[in-house]
DNA sequence: CAATTGAGTTGCCTCAAGGAACTCACTCGG
DNA sequence: CCGAGTGAGTTCCTTGAGGCAACTCAATTG
């Protein structure tokens, strides 16, 4: 966790990052989502230290990404699945499985495909204005202050 | 700089997150994509720590996400642009937008807005498949493995 | 020649990350 | 009933990354 922190900057890049920015989050993000949903599983699954495990799953739970559900009372054992808010989040992952694709695979080839159920194909994400339909990249647009834009 | 390096990872999401998943990285980048290119203007601008500042700047030059150019000679000054591997990585910034405007904005609304030069409205990007065109979201699909997986 | 600006570098200090061991509650096999 | 096993953390110690401030160096402006 850095020092400075990003939760309270006027920029929704900030605040995200708030939330996932920190070391670990986002993988943990990615195995709840393929279905490592138990502590034990995503610790060996990561090789990520316990003590730091704990604390972003208690991180993501209390921001709402992840939900800790007991699924036995006896004897007590919980998982963690993702909400509404973090089912969201993983469109972020998708789009960070496209470039390390396209710019960190190499020869070797991606090394997860994904199946999207509409169409069967083998494919990957886009990003497409929700107005226009139209492809839409950050060479496309123009950014301009918002009603939530600090004042000054 | 989290210890345990990401980038040999068998995943793209593990290398992409090597690239840029280091605190202030992300931002550093969303400040070259408008236009603050220079580092005591990143500095000011982030309230980031100079020390730090200059180990991302030559890491995401290292990576080729961004390019280090001299706009004067005499006095020699210098100025951070993107590449194109970094203006793709911009994408991923688009997505926090969305994400943490729809999450985190709440009643004073985005502090940004995006004009999509195609159709020239107001909007925001939605991910699609680019093979069939439909919405393509991470509950859409399904994860195999890929050519790059690793062994065993 | 002094002050200013751009672009870093250096040094010190604190707190977070890594690693390993420990805890605690419960279950299962003999 | 006893010991081993499992799930889910917690505690302790060490190292090193991040924050902050001061310093450097080169060139420019007054």
């Amino acid at each position: 966790m850095q020092r400075t922190r990003f939760g309270d900057m006027a920029c929704s890049i900030a605040r995200t990052l708030d939330v996932i920015g920190e070391p670990w989050s986002p993988l943990i993000l990615r195995d709840v989502y393929v279905g490592i949903t138990r502590f034990d599983a995503l610790q060996q699954d990561l090789g990520i230290s316990r003590k730091v495990l704990a604390e972003r799953l208690k991180w993501l739970v209390e921001k709402g990404v992840l939900a800790r559900q007991q699924y036995s009372s006896r004897p007590p054992r919980h998982e963690y699945t993702l909400t509404t808010k973090g089912e969201e989040l993983c469109d972020l992952l998708l789009v960070m499985v496209r470039w390390g694709d396209r710019w960190t695979a190499g020869e070797a080839g991606p090394p997860a495909l994904h199946r999207h159920h509409a169409c069967g194909e083998f494919s990957h994400v886009e990003l497409h204005c929700s107005v226009c339909g139209q492809p839409m990249h950050a060479t496309d647009i123009d950014v301009v202050p918002g009603p939530g834009a600090a004042a000054g």
